[in-house]
RNA sequence: CGCGGAGUAGAGCAGUUGGUAGCUCGUCGGGCUCAUAACCCGGAGGUCGUAGGUUCAAGUCCUAUCUCCGCAA
């Protein structure tokens, strides 16, 4: 088929490549423009370009595209689908009804539930054993769109947000070529979604990472893991910021927030305990807590929060 | 010039008011043990990020520079 592709981040580019492996016509990438990024605010190509060009696909990156002009772009070309994949960008209702076979998304979660922008880090968050992902036609709303295929997933017990994502990336772009296939045969029956269903998900941001020993190591482990790769759960340590990249369950319990144990290092919370594997003190190196046990002399009893 | 922390042995850290560089782990050699991130004995390994400066003497004070990291964006 003849594909406009939208995406942006790291999530969408293995749908890019699959697409095209898989021999499609790739008329054009859209993506967000270049933006300055990290300590040194480096002006830095999206990780959907840095893939486009290695194929020497064409690229665009406009601000908007809700003006005449990017219609007319985009019509021009004549798309049988337009592919959207975490691009980032809300596309006004004229450009949605250009391609013949529709907008397709590819969205992180099995909807209805976690509609909206961090639906894998919240399935993580929220301790969930299933996920998936959806595939979908775009709709006016927010991921509200009448539904095509989904695809199934465990979440390991001790999988991250950031694992998580790897894995829902390939299983999107899987579940999106297969989509395709059976969108030109007409094969697909696409169903409603069910709106009393239907759950949202806030953005991730900075105030959901300070730890509360005082809830249960569950809890915890999940919250660590959910806000892995960022912005990572926090905690304090002789007034430091004290990082928390990753947790293993432990069922030894103690008075919350104290450390039960030096090997490994172990936390209680308010049902069970935590033991630390990886954590970051703050102007420090991420290290796992052995190391960090080395230079560091710390002792049961001590408080970190 | 957004704010701040840090660069000392392979790793993580200490090093007091400037006076021959230490700790834990690892590593090498030896010993012990049914066994253990076990324990005992011994050894190797650092021009203290780089370049200047002050001083009888600089890891320690001053200046410049590079790199890493936390926060903010």
């Amino acid at each position: 088929m003849n594909i406009i592709f939208m995406g942006t981040p790291d999530f969408a580019v293995p749908t890019l490549e699959k697409l095209v492996k898989s021999g499609h016509n790739i008329l054009e990438v859209i993506t967000q423009p270049d933006k300055p990024v990290g300590r040194k605010q480096i002006l830095t190509p999206p990780d959907v370009k840095v893939c486009a060009e290695k194929y020497g696909l064409k690229v665009s990156q406009p601000e908007t595209l809700k003006n005449d002009y990017s219609f007319n772009e985009i019509k021009a070309l004549n798309p049988d689908v337009i592919v959207v994949v975490a691009y980032g960008k809300i596309l006004p209702k004229n450009i949605l009804e250009i391609p013949r076979f529709g907008c397709v998304n590819v969205h992180g979660s099995l909807l209805p539930k976690y509609r909206g922008a961090a639906p894998i880090q919240q399935a993580v968050l929220n301790g969930d054993k299933v996920t998936g992902v959806t595939t979908m036609y775009m709709g006016e709303g927010l991921d509200t769109g009448d539904i095509l295929l989904t695809s199934e997933t465990e979440i390991g017990e001790n999988e991250t947000s950031a694992e998580l994502f790897d894995r829902l990336a390939v299983l999107g772009a899987d579940l999106l070529i297969e989509t395709l296939e059976k969108l030109e045969k007409g094969d697909i029956t696409p169903v409603k979604q069910d709106e009393s269903k239907a759950s949202y998900t806030a953005k991730i941001n900075k105030s959901m990472c300070p730890i509360d020993w005082n809830k249960t190591n569950k809890e915890i482990h999940n919250q660590v893991r959910g806000l892995q790769t960022w912005p990572v759960a926090v905690t304090k340590l002789m007034d430091k910021d004290l990082k928390i990249h990753s947790t293993l369950l432990c069922d030894k319990s103690g008075n919350a927030g104290e450390i039960i144990s030096l090997n490994p290092l172990t936390v209680a919370c308010k049902e069970g305990s935590l033991i630390i594997k990886e954590l970051q003190l703050s102007g420090k190196k991420r290290m796992d807590s052995k190391t960090f046990m080395l230079g560091h002399t710390l002792k049961k009893g001590d408080k970190l929060g």
